[in-house]
DNA sequence: CCGGCTAATACTGTATACAGAATACCGCAC
DNA sequence: GTGCGGTATTCTGTATACAGTATTAGCCGG
């Protein structure tokens, strides 16, 4: 029978505040009170300040003693390294996964034809992209790599979320799909994870040119 | 003038907890109380639960929600899954690296002699080994990434820990550096990046045919 | 009109209190 | 003696209370 999921408070706070954070509607820099959002959110203390703690060592937010919680101000050094991290990782995952199924790619086509047809809707697309990467890897056996790549993605996700908020444009995304996918069918996995890296390291710096210009993503009173 | 450090107390908490956790002291599979933590170190549950948090985002314990915390058994998967990833960011860190000075070789080559006159001390040697990879890497200019490899390096501690008692051996440690320092010199960072892969590897395998014999490394009442 | 000092406020970090769930203990039936 | 049911206790998760520090506002001197 179905066990009901009972789960902490604090887990849902981590949700709710990530996704303001994502969705720009905590910009930058922005101080983050415990107080308000346990108000907001009809919660205690507590379990906020438990959630807080993890976005922080997860580099959503960034937190020094005495002096509270503030919303992690977007820099290139930080997308540029935690990029170069993920590249790595996700291309290991890759190599770690056995050769794919003709079902699963063809998933990831139909994930990318999802992706073309919802160029307005920015949070969608990013779940979309999530998803891809998902479906990508999901058959890889190491799963603590796999929680791992997750965590990171969040990271960069913030990243692409501002981008697409000012820039209005996709290609970032669509565009190395296909390469990749390109490369998995010619010539399996380890050609295919080569792929990655260098998309990798591409996207990043187009991201990060455009950081630099607009440090902060997305600004609120 | 020298600012005095503020720490929080859940700080100190963690690195006390993991201590015991890495030291057997607190053997896999036992249940951490926190009142019994907060009790015996003086402090108030509130800093200790944010250290066990804390802990079990790293992989030291485990929590299901209503049951508190435990320590996580040891699992040869979860040795090789961390191994892996160990693997190959170290051997990333390595390519980011600059060369390495003269200066900065005879340093591993002097920890590598300490290692040698500490054939005893299991703690030491363990503090040795990071230690040397620290040396190693420390040029790296990704920050991010040597802050990861640090906390992922805590989690193969506890394996490589648990080993030195039971076996109180420690081939594992001093044999992969000098092969790695050597193509360290021979080749650069590239190759001795490989090296490093090859022999997290191998030292996986040792090590979880060891945990395969014996899941739970020290055993107390 | 502006800069520095002081006081009031707000907020963080920590401690304590409370409610509900999980575990352990005990007695009983078989 | 063993397995089950019920109760009592322990423990967790959350809420609230408290103390000390940072921040802001106001006031005074320049």
């Amino acid at each position: 029978m179905g066990t009901i999921a009972r789960t902490p408070l604090s887990d849902e706070v981590y949700r709710q505040v990530l996704q303001r954070i994502q969705r720009g509607d905590l910009p930058a820099g922005r101080r983050v009170k415990d107080v308000d959002l346990a108000a907001q959110l009809g919660v205690s203390r507590t379990p906020v300040r438990e959630a807080l703690l993890r976005l922080s060592r997860d580099g959503a937010l960034e937190n020094s003693v005495g002096r509270g919680f503030r919303v992690r101000p977007l820099d290139p050094g930080e997308l540029r390294e935690t990029g170069a991290i993920l590249g790595a990782l996700e291309a290991l995952a890759l190599r770690l996964s056995p050769e794919p199924t003709p079902e699963r790619v063809e998933r990831l086509v139909a994930l990318d034809q999802s992706l073309e047809h919802t160029r307005g809707d920015a949070a969608r697309c990013l779940d979309l992209e999530d998803e891809w990467h998902r479906v990508l890897l999901e058959a890889c056996p190491n799963r603590r790599l796999l929680d791992l790549i997750t965590s990171l993605r969040q990271v960069t996700r913030r990243y692409l979320a501002a981008y697409m908020r000012d820039a209005g444009r996709l290609s970032l995304s669509t565009l190395p799909h296909v390469r990749i996918l390109q490369a998995f069918r010619d010539a399996g996995r380890d050609s295919a994870a080569t792929a990655f890296e260098q998309q990798w390291r591409r996207g990043v710096a187009e991201l990060e040119a455009w950081v630099r210009k607009a440090p902060d993503g997305g600004s609120a009173s």
